[in-house]
DNA sequence: CCTTAATCTTGACACTGTCAAGATAGTTTT
DNA sequence: AAAACTATCTTGACAGTGTCAAGATTAAGG
């Protein structure tokens, strides 16, 4: 697919195989993606994989690790906006169920059991997370101190539950159980308005 | 293990296979639960299971159903008792992620995607857990007219919205993300403040 | 007692992850 | 340029999975 199909050496297997596999759970899911149909996809055989992913497990873990980079980056760019700390807010709401609708079978590997629970994470994949939920951390830190959030408990503690909140309702959504795609924006104000102090309040 | 071991009927093997799925998914995870090492424990051959479990994902279902029936009885019985509103919402909060930590494989079917991505759920689970919802929703309109639950919006969009925060934080813990058990209480009393109208309010 | 229906078993197939050993092709050293 | 080395890829194999088709065994009903 990539280059012509006879070569011995693929010239870069890494790439193609989180490129091919990227693909394949965002079309077919996680739970169909196989090490020997990913290898045939790439058009190689079913143990190279192996020279560049120890693990089945592993690969997951970078495809992760991946999400937690886009993340990131979508809570940077929503800092370091203009904007009041309320509309950035609620719009980082609208965005973070957006993440998980459109890659919701990346948002499980990042998030669920699969890796977290069955599989075991990544040293990178930990450190990843770890740095993206830390940048979280700071930013309700912020949100705190500009009568966003509550101050009724420390960064960690609103972060954690904030985060919990989202993380549920997206959760109800990408797997399967809220269907009705057009409730979603309403659920997401009502939920702005549970997790942010009372508007009159701040103004 | 049931009964005596060279039976060629097996008694109840309906019951049996759900009582040990039951103990193996609660002990090695639901991922580790396969018909073959099921049917083995039971003492039966390979394929027996399936004359009274269509699917694995059928047998599933099965357990996934008996986790609504439970977590139906908590609901209801907490509708009925004495105490404030307020007092028994929390509770109720309490319950929910005793439930979900104690049982943590079962709330995985019930709530996963497993059973509702992947497999189909089952008719009978679909009206299982319709109507552990139903009742669910009833006791919300009730606690909105008790000044526990705000009144911003409908039954229907408060209870999902509540639902999914207890939801995100369930899931968390149970699939190993939030791992220190001991901040589990000081989380769950943020996310009812979260959750509830303010106290002075309502007093 | 003999038929019928319920229940369970054996065999088989296609699929999975992964290991061990060998093949191939670039790279480096002599 | 030849030889040694190393990175990369392949073939073969094993144990495990869900599940189907066909046959064996036993309980229940006439």
């Amino acid at each position: 697919m990539t280059t012509s199909k006879k070569q011995y050496h693929h010239g870069d297997l890494t790439k193609s195989l989180l490129e091919a596999a990227t693909l394949i759970i965002k079309e077919q899911g996680v739970e169909s993606l196989s090490m020997r149909k990913l290898a045939d996809v790439v058009g190689v055989s079913r143990t190279a994989p192996y020279h560049h992913f120890k693990d089945k497990n592993t690969l997951l873990c970078a495809l992760a690790e991946q999400g937690f980079y886009e993340q990131k980056q979508i809570l940077s760019t929503l800092m370091k906006q203009k904007h009041s700390a309320r509309e950035r807010f609620t719009k980082y709401v609208y965005l973070y169920l957006e993440y998980a609708r459109l890659h919701n079978e990346t948002y499980d590997l990042m998030y669920g059991r699969t890796i977290w629970k069955a599989g075991k994470p990544n040293e990178a994949l930990k450190l990843a997370s770890k740095r993206t939920f830390k940048t979280w951390i700071e930013w309700v830190e912020e949100l705190q101190a500009q009568k966003v959030l509550t101050n009724s408990n420390t960064p960690l503690r609103i972060g954690q539950t904030t985060w919990a909140s989202l993380h549920g309702l997206a959760r109800l959504f990408i797997d399967g159980i809220y269907l009705e795609q057009s409730e979603l924006s309403d659920m997401i104000e009502q939920m702005v308005k549970n997790l942010c102090i009372d508007e009159s309040t701040s103004a």
